[in-house]
DNA sequence: CAATATGCTGCACACATGTGCAGAGTGGAA
DNA sequence: TTCCACTCTGCACATGTGTGCAGCATATTG
């Protein structure tokens, strides 16, 4: 059996090959740096026979540029997580940076981000995740971009992006009161999510612009089945509302899929159900589930466009929590 | 403006902090090396007071290990990949190993692999790719555990794990004929994919089998778009069938959308759908689609093994392609 | 032709770390 | 005391790369 050769190829090897120095080899790989178009060539094709492709590891040493982007990430149960996930990704892609993607919880957040630390991220995205003051103290202190998305967290040195999700939630209120529902049920996430905090208040305070108050809160936890939980307690508690409001649009198809299946109520006809995220299956006719628009695209541009400046050394802005304006997707959940 | 200070913290730092030598500093981070609890614990202290934390690029320059493992992997549009890519990157970060993830179509992926060689990953796992001939070649030289999940490649270098998809096609085959189907329609997906040509190819071999043909045999690309076409051209098609079976579940979704919503059809009543995936969605009252389970976790497990293998030097199997056995899962869209 | 400018190359150092090896220090036994 | 075994430490080298600087060859100008 044929041993495979192990070696790593150096720009040594590629400089010996093609008869020049390792510096030539180097320059090569840089953009900007003198070398002649014919060293250049005579590097490229030795590069090519060796298949040789410059060690970014060690060239990070010396640039103290990694080009990694760490992400630390929900799961993907939710599919507005996975569509924003590859969003990000992808993004980050094209402007020349890989994300090394790490999944935390609440409790494993500060152990993801000592390691992405160990790997000398250039930056830090954050899509879940309350983290310790202490590390974000930390990595605050590193002078690296560090930005959360769909959520903000305690410490202030950390920017945040968010929709107003406060105002989104308000916008449903205003569409169900103004299509005649007024005994509105809330179904909310997950109470240690600022996302949920917000348009649970942004509810609130528009249901009392309207002299309403609500039928009932229950608490889903942003999955399917917490939303199917909490549709059983609401629907079965008696004094039925004719509309309920979600915190995600997770929840409010597990809302649905209770109430047609289980109570054989008809919907938008006797119940109108909202959700918050315009995933990709709102849009399918099974659910067809009237929605606030979250801008990923928008969210995700904003993030790169902050990261890229963090890192290109502009000087950093004071961190803030940027908000983007969000969207109301009506659909067949609440307009016949 | 307080400028923050950009130097970054060497092991040098630590080491003199806590009065020791930089050896033992670099030894209290290496598990089975000489060092005192004593000096361990002064190390360990100043590296605290200091946020330190080994910069794992450079020792990968000395160790020839990186801990990364590069995921090329599709859109996330499929929450089978979703669940997928994350249980494999939760799995991999259980074994210490950091997943570096790049999405790639049909024609960037040399591209991403590049960049993953680049980085110098310790191993390789694709969920998507056609892979070019060349670059299996140059990464196989490397010697380094690559791995396609779900998919087989044309390279015989490069180890894959699937499901017995044939053997999945044929239990759909046998269920919908033993509950009385005769015309069956079948939606593949994309035709550069193996796992849909292999679904396709148990489906027929399995109505032959049965001395049945085809109704209809319509591509459906893998995407729920695809599949609300491939339902229009064959329930619009005269002929109508009494089972759709589909090369995964999201295709299954939309065929279901546009025979109740499109055509009024009753499922499971007029109509029998089938899906391939077993996804979460296929699980939820609104869709109830009979499905085929890939076992994610055992692919995840055999995966995460095999690279881990391949990692410690365990001498390489032979490349082969490894299949998971499915599961038949029985739900509302086949039995009334 | 001389003087200067231009385009390019190679040397040598720096980056942050792991590890083999020699040797220092300690304790115990003869 | 002397010798040996044992546990630990620090020196020094190696890993693969980017880049400032000096210098070489060639082109341009006076």
């Amino acid at each position: 059996m044929i041993r495979k050769t192990k070696v790593q190829i150096r720009s040594l090897d590629v400089a010996r090959l093609a008869g020049v120095s390792r510096s030539a080899v180097s320059r090569t790989y840089t953009t900007g740096a003198y070398v002649s178009e014919e060293t250049r060539q005579k590097v490229l094709s030795a590069a090519e026979m060796l298949g040789y492709a410059p060690n970014a590891l060690a060239r990070s040493l010396i640039t103290k540029r990694t080009g990694i982007v760490g992400i630390v990430s929900t799961d993907l149960d939710n599919p507005f997580y996975a569509a924003l996930l590859q969003q990000l990704g992808t993004a980050l892609q094209d402007a020349g940076l890989a994300p090394l993607l790490l999944f935390g919880d609440e409790n494993s957040t500060d152990q993801q981000i000592t390691q992405m630390m160990s790997y000398r991220v250039d930056a830090l995205a954050m899509t879940n995740a309350t983290l310790s003051s202490r590390m974000a103290a930390r990595f605050a202190a590193s002078d690296k971009p560090i930005v959360a998305i769909n959520r903000y967290l305690a410490q202030e040195e950390i920017t945040s992006i968010t929709c107003d999700n406060a105002d989104g939630a308000a916008k449903v209120v205003d569409h169900l009161v103004e299509i005649g529902c007024r005994k509105i049920a809330f179904v909310a996430g997950h109470p240690d999510a600022s996302s949920s905090r917000d348009r649970e208040s942004g509810f609130l305070r528009q249901m009392a612009q309207h002299g309403l108050s609500p039928t009932l809160i229950a608490v889903g936890d942003y999955t399917h089945y917490g939303g199917a939980e909490a549709a059983r307690r609401i629907l079965g508690a008696g004094k039925t509302p004719d509309a309920i409001a979600c915190a995600n649009d997770l929840m409010a198809f597990g809302v649905m899929d209770v109430a047609r299946n289980t109570f054989g109520i008809n919907i938008p006809g006797q119940l109108k159900v909202t959700g918050f995220d315009n995933s990709s299956l709102a849009d399918w006719p099974s659910h067809a589930l009237t929605s606030v628009d979250q801008n990923v695209a928008k969210m995700v541009q904003l993030a790169v466009a902050l990261i890229l400046a963090g890192i290109t050394g502009t000087p950093q802005a004071t961190p803030s929590h940027l908000q983007i304006s969000s969207r109301l997707v009506l659909r067949a959940s609440t307009i016949g």
